[in-house]
DNA sequence: CTGAAAGCGCTAACAC
DNA sequence: GTGTTAGCGCTTTCAG
């Protein structure tokens, strides 16, 4: 009834309890004949090794943790990804993968989870600038990878988004259609503020790539809401009429100026280009027109991000990875060559 | 330098190491004396329990857990939602979440997994009407309590979306608005018959109230694109011209729908309403105008989930916990009073 | 109310 | 090549 023991499989192959071990793992070698007569009886019996036990004895649980922030606006569907790849990573290199909610101060709370000994080393999701986790994480000597990385990662391990090449390919594209005047939409700048390193390193990357390109870079912070994209927009577009494309790190914003444009009577894209930053086909295809987007490799992430860390649990000489990746250009419907601003039919504001 | 063993702090505080265990555990009456001496040595030395030594010795790992397979479509936002909400509880019980993304018939795989003894019990996510692994984790007698539920739960704990409910409430809120010609909006049938209980239930809620609000149900099966969705929406506005309102449980389609009505002529909700079944508010807020929708109480979910499984776990009678959640009507934009479809211009298709 | 000691199922010396 | 055995850090009888 109970699950057999490494003693009975021992038993059924006539060895010595040790010699099962030593023939499961391949810590010593055995004979082919013994090998054979234990993995046989295993079969019989339906051994599987038992975790805790194993885990217990030698020092390594095979079980690492995945740290991510229990986030005020939830996550997304990138995020999700992350999870799923991470998850499917680790089971394929025979680790066991747990959640591990907190928030982004919970130090203590953190500390006790790390001390329980139950992981041998921690994923940490949504790196902030600066963030406390690390640090925590650093002290207490835990082997620890991350997706996304502080604003200094010196010696740690990461695996991230490259944003500053995502905006780049972003204005490039633009470009590339015609576009000269083209405005950049973040989140909001409290978040900027907080150290949220995706709206910071794209508003830098895009500060870059629009100088570099020999434009003028415009930038707006909004709220992330239909309301406030509608908000800013209308702003933005009183500001500048000339803007006739528009890159956005911001998808609820996104919504806003979509709707915004649309009922002030320009259609897009032919009188204003929209490209989403960072944006997951699942959120790039509801809207309309659907958005030509930067995709995230999100699955690939949360899987460089398990094998960098166990990686750093199997090998001895402890190796720096630290990995960019670029997001996809997906073309949709939401950008196109760049209009005559000056024939193009004025905004009719829809607010006060 | 290594983290401080129940031995020593049995040692600091002058009493056996059995001690401290039945202070730690409450499962001895201790002195108020002597537990207080303990409790000082173990935060001198901030002694943590370790997870593994506790789980081999008391055969209870304190970790569940919480089994999805890795869909071909992927996960959206619901799912997520059923994640982090599981976490959380799991976390606020004092048990770990282990993720197991596993293929719905790897169900060799599953029973490896669960042989490992590594986990207490399984929560399953996205279940079947008729899934093998419901099957296999019985057969096992492993305790498992599932989001979702096969056709017949019988004596099996579950926490699941009211689908009859939910359409029901779409036909009544419907209703009250004046619509009599309302359509149903499925997924694809091979979802149907792969018994997707989403998509089952749904579908026999529909009939069901429209036929108890003394309607005519029409329904159509639609792939999981806009495509899709335009081209059965074009079908389906020839076949019933008199439809005035949509009741969809396909996302995607849902797009493809209302780029038709616009593309047709036609405005949401002026000539068409739209309520989107069982939907996150993060996929309803993207659209133009934004999805009036049914809304599910996925965190809720999740955490129902993971109480009831600990439940079983704990308590010595395992009481069956079956929980159907409704839920939530939020009225956004897409829907409105019914139109007098006759006076309604003709829809001009856009396709072939 | 408290202590001593026998495991839980496995790994990894240490022997041969 | 294989066997023997001492733990890993805790829970839980069994004695007092």
């Amino acid at each position: 009834m109970s699950a057999p023991t490494m003693q009975e499989v021992a038993k059924r192959a006539n060895v010595a309890l040790s010699t099962v071990s030593y023939a499961l793992n391949g810590t010593r070698p055995v004979s082919e004949e013994t090998r054979l007569r234990i993995s046989r009886a295993m079969s019989d019996l339906g051994y599987q090794p038992h975790a805790l036990a194993r885990g217990l004895a030698s020092k390594r649980s095979h079980i690492i943790a995945l740290l991510f922030p229990a986030l005020p606006r939830g996550l997304g569907a990138t995020e999700l990804e992350f999870v799923t790849g991470a998850a499917e990573a680790a089971q394929r290199c025979g680790y066991h993968l747990v959640l591990w909610p907190t928030e982004i101060h919970g130090v203590s709370e953190l500390q006790q989870l790390v001390r329980q000994s139950l992981v041998d080393g921690v994923l940490v999701m949504e790196v902030r600038l600066s963030d406390d986790r690390i640090e925590l994480l650093r002290q207490i000597g835990v082997p620890f990878s991350m997706i996304g990385r502080p604003s200094d990662p010196a010696d740690m391990s990461f695996a991230d988004i490259d944003f500053e090449q995502t905006t780049r390919d972003a204005v490039a594209y633009l470009v590339q259609l015609g576009h000269r005047q083209i405005a950049f939409l973040n989140h909001s700048e409290e978040l900027f503020n907080a150290g949220y390193g995706a709206s910071v390193r794209a508003a830098a990357g895009f500060e870059q790539a629009a100088r570099d390109a020999g434009l003028t870079p415009i930038t707006r912070f909004c709220g992330d809401t239909a309301l406030a994209g509608q908000e800013v927009f209308e702003e933005l577009i009183r500001a500048h009429p000339d803007v006739t494309a528009l890159a956005s790190m911001n998808e609820r914003a996104t919504v806003g100026v979509m709707q915004a444009a649309a009922t002030g009577g320009w259609k897009i894209p032919d009188d204003l280009s929209v490209v989403s930053l960072v944006s997951s086909a699942r959120v790039a295809e509801m809207t309309l027109p659907p958005l030509t987007a930067l995709t995230p490799q999100s699955a690939e992430l949360g899987r460089l991000g398990v094998e960098t860390l166990i990686g750093q649990l199997e090998e001895d000489h402890i190796e720096l990875v630290q990995r960019l990746l670029p997001c996809r250009l997906v073309i949709r419907g939401s950008a196109g060559p760049s209009p005559d601003p000056a024939r193009r039919s004025p905004l009719t504001a829809a607010s006060d």
